[in-house]
RNA sequence: GCCCGAAUGGCGGAAUUGGUAUACGCGAGCGACUUAAAAUCGCUUCCCGACAGGGGUAUGGGUUCAAGUCCCAUUUCGGGCACCA
């Protein structure tokens, strides 16, 4: 009699699956397909940690369990290299960033492995391999080509630690995403995705997505959709402001304008003798941090000398400059009506400018209707290393062009200096042969900024359907067939990564490229795992659980995997709780005791009747003895069937947790009542989204294959059901009774009130009962 | 400030459509096995009460025969956005 070692199970499994390949898919006609994929990981140098399990482990269940269903199921991987760890890490050490990503993702590879995902090994994608970048190379210049990659010079978000750019969705509370450092205002030239061009589709389509509201209504308001109007107010001379307001209505009420510190056209709207005071106004303004610009909402701004007249009233308004209007939103200048805006009329109260409780007019006398959005054009370029090349040269006059496809990729070539500096260039500018290129005969220079990683990660999904292809970034027949993705699972990147790719889905369907408008049918978002002290993990604190530790120190991978989703439901955080995986473990053990039990004592019982199974180390096993063992085999298999309904419902609607309880509850009932042969198959089968290994173990010993088994509901009816008889709402008594009799209610409820233990409630006299079929339940009321 | 989400035993959590609150696991206690310990197996474990019974899902109200679940208000915690005109 053996013991349960789960390393030994693996590990014999794990090359199994190896050896066969057992997780290869393709296109095959007349089964239905599934595709699932959690975020492919960064491969940073640390490993895999507990939230990587998580969010594959849950993908994983789904992908067995659809797998166990006879779909036809893909679950690919890949590794998300390009990026600021493995850049920075060369620049400390001196190893290229080509190295470490290399030995990262071998590392990330084994520890999956040693998870024993579901995953078809011949489809890992890695998006700084030339093979994949060539093609995301090509994605860029068909967005150029179509004029949504274009060049812009303006005041960008700018990481003095990082040196480079940062897109808007990157910049959190003033600081920069990746290193927390404050970011700054910048102005410079670079390249931008039109984002914007699809502002409309991809807020409209937000509702019809099987994505959690959070998301949906995180990305609502990111776009930020305002309905209103722009309206143009005439200087004095041939000058005029446009500004943008969604209450046009209101216009009688606007007593003056105000423009944004970085507002265009201010140097020439500006009267002499007030033009030091504004350009020292600007320049302090472009000078704060934007965490100063946020904690200190304290209104400043100065006049600007200039005077408007409002259309409605043909009044002279003053014009002032005040950074509380963001240049990057609507024009840039609103006209400001204090008595309907708090936060004009905080303004106008500081300043002493007129307040006017105008009444309010039609809405488009005055402007014409516009639509505005919160949300920006992406920007794309980095002046980092470490990413795609920009497939784009400039000729003399620094005009810039595309590099002709049968080109590509644009190699990132091998330097020995990483270091970014202050430039505004990348590294790569140091590059000097490198730089030069001749399109159609003309010698040109090469663009030196990197893409934005989230580039590279806008299509990956895509690759996934036939990521050897040499000959277009994806297979049209293999997209129809595979995509869109049937489940994505992730824990981050709400409104970035999310919403770039949906972007680029709507982009290459109107390209032609794409069969649908919509990368991804249904979002798992899953939550975080913190320490067991309810913080976050992090080494600094010293609280990280190690996954691998986990496994090593004699629990397994099974254990690891069946806990993790135990833990609590998926979409909201948990803390580790160390003990709780000991639990886990001798459920697994229990599963694998029965299973030795029956080996032991495997008598086919032929009559359909019980055998009692007596485990190996457990010699104080219940043994069945019952009377009637027929009755027993019917109780049996009503718990059975009932776990296969629950189980299988249960991952229906995510709810691991509750699944993994309800293979508990069976497991404690084989222990009390002994188990049939077809119980631990039952057992075996339900397990295996969770804990593969042992599960396989299992199906083997007992000759078994693993289809998803199926409950009857036939099975689940029982001859008597508990009904349950209240007073006033309280429980007070239960009775056994016939499930023919649930059908009679005159009977059911004489019954009740004629018995001796109700009628003690009843005294006072029934007013009225209530009896529910369906809950089995009578309600009197006295 | 605005928009979401949450609050249930000592702890993580369950209760899917308004119908038996606390499934499952942890922890704790008791017992069996053992020379002993570990492991394993069994039993107990919301609170008050000897029992009868009573109370109980953050707080206060409401709807209902019936509320953890629906409605109103409040408190606390978590997340997102944050001068977007």
């Amino acid at each position: 009699m053996d013991r349960y070692e789960p390393l030994k199970i693996e590990q014999k499994w794990q090359k199994i699956w190896e050896k066969e390949e057992s997780f290869k898919a393709s296109e095959e006609e007349g089964r239905p397909k599934m595709m699932l994929a959690e975020m492919f990981p960064y491969p940073s140098g640390a490993g895999l940690h507990v939230g990587h399990v998580r969010n594959f482990t849950i993908v994983d269940v789904l992908t067995r369990f659809y797998r166990q269903q006879r779909l036809n199921v893909l679950r690919p991987f890949g590794y998300d290299t390009f990026g600021l760890p493995a850049e920075n890490y060369a620049i400390k050490t001196g190893t290229a960033p080509q190295e470490v990503t290399k030995e990262n993702i071998a590392n990330f590879r084994k520890q999956a492995k040693k998870l024993g995902y579901a995953i078809d090994w011949s489809r890992e994608i890695n998006t700084s391999d030339p093979e994949y970048y060539k093609w995301t190379q090509w994605c860029f210049l068909q967005l150029y080509k179509k004029g949504l990659a274009y060049q812009k010079e303006s005041y960008q978000w700018w990481c003095p630690e990082d040196q480079t750019v940062l897109a808007n969705e990157q910049v959190e509370n003033g600081k920069c995403w990746r290193c927390g450092h404050e970011v700054e205002k910048k102005k410079m030239k670079q390249w931008f995705f039109k984002i914007t061009e699809y502002a409309d589709e991809l807020l409209d389509e937000i509702d019809n997505l099987e994505w959690p509201e959070k998301i949906k209504t995180m990305q609502k308001n990111w776009i930020g959709r305002s309905v209103g109007s722009e309206i143009e107010f005439k200087l004095t001379g041939t000058n005029s402001i446009t500004v943008f307001t969604t209450r046009p209505d209101t216009i009688l009420g606007a007593t003056f304008i105000v423009v944004a510190p970085e507002y265009a056209g201010l140097e020439y709207i500006v009267a002499e003798d007030c033009r030091d005071e504004v350009m020292k106004y600007k320049a302090e303004a472009l000078k704060k941090s934007e965490i100063e610009r946020q904690e200190n909402k304290e209104k400043t701004g100065v006049f600007t000398g200039a005077y408007a007249v409002n259309p409605a009233t043909k009044e002279k308004i003053p014009i002032w400059v005040a950074d509380y209007v963001l240049v990057g939103y609507g024009t840039g200048a609103i006209m400001a009506v204090p008595a309907y805006d708090e936060r004009d009329r905080e303004f106008a109260e500081k300043f002493d400018l007129p307040v006017v409780e105008a009444e309010l007019i039609d809405r488009d006398l005055y402007g014409t209707p516009k639509v505005m959005y919160k949300m920006r054009d992406w920007l794309i370029s980095r002046q980092r290393y470490w990413g795609c090349p920009i497939p784009i040269a400039y000729d003399k006059e620094g005009n810039p062009h595309p590099i002709p496809e049968d080109q590509l990729p644009v190699m990132l070539p091998e330097i020995k200096d990483y270091e970014p500096d202050a430039s505004g260039r990348s590294a790569l500018a140091k590059a000097k042969d490198w730089l030069k290129v001749e399109i159609d005969g003309e010698e040109m220079t090469r663009e030196t900024d990197t893409l934005d990683g989230y580039a590279c990660s806008s299509w990956y999904l895509w690759r996934y359907a036939s990521p050897h292809d040499t000959k277009a970034a994806w297979d049209a027949e293999a997209i129809k067939y595979w995509e869109p993705v049937d489940y994505y699972c992730g824990a981050d990147h709400a409104v970035a990564h999310l919403l770039y790719i949906r972007f680029w889905c709507k982009f290459f369907a109107d390209m032609g490229y794409l069969p649908f408008r919509e990368p991804i049918k249904r979002l798992l978002y899953n939550g975080y795992i913190n320490a067991p002290d309810g913080k976050k993990m992090s080494k600094s604190k010293g609280n990280v659980i190690d996954p691998l530790d986990v496994i090593n120190d004699g629990y397994g991978a099974d254990t690891l995997r069946t806990y993790e989703m135990f833990i609590g439901p998926y979409d909201l955080d948990a803390a580790w709780d160390t003990r709780s995986v000991g639990g886990v473990y001798r459920f697994l053990n229990r599963c694998y005791n029965l299973l030795e039990g029956k080996q032991s004592d495997s008598v086919p019982s032929g009559d359909g009747s019980l055998r009692p199974v007596v485990t190996g180390e457990a010699p104080s096993f219940s043994v069945v003895t019952s009377e009637s063992p027929r009755e027993e085999a019917i109780g049996l298999l009503q718990t059975r069937h009932k776990t296969i309904k629950k189980v299988t419902e249960d991952i229906h609607r995510y709810s691991f947790n509750t699944a993994v309880a309800a293979l508990m509850e069976y497991v404690n009932e084989l222990y009390k009542s002994g188990a049939e042969k077809e119980d631990l198959i039952v057992l075996a089968k339900l397990l295996k989204p969770f804990a593969p290994h042992l599960a396989s173990e299992m199906l083997e010993r007992l000759d078994s294959d693993d289809e998803w088994p199926k409950w009857d509901e036939k099975y689940l009816v029982a001859d008597t059901v508990e009904l349950v008889v209240q007073v006033n709402g309280k429980l007070r008594a239960k009775f056994e009774v016939s499930v023919d009799d649930l059908e009679d209610e005159d009977k059911i409820v004489k019954m009740v009130l004629d018995d001796k233990k109700v009628q003690k409630y009843t005294e006072s006299g029934v007013k009225k009962t209530i009896f529910v079929k369906k809950a089995k339940l009578v309600n009197i009321v006295v």
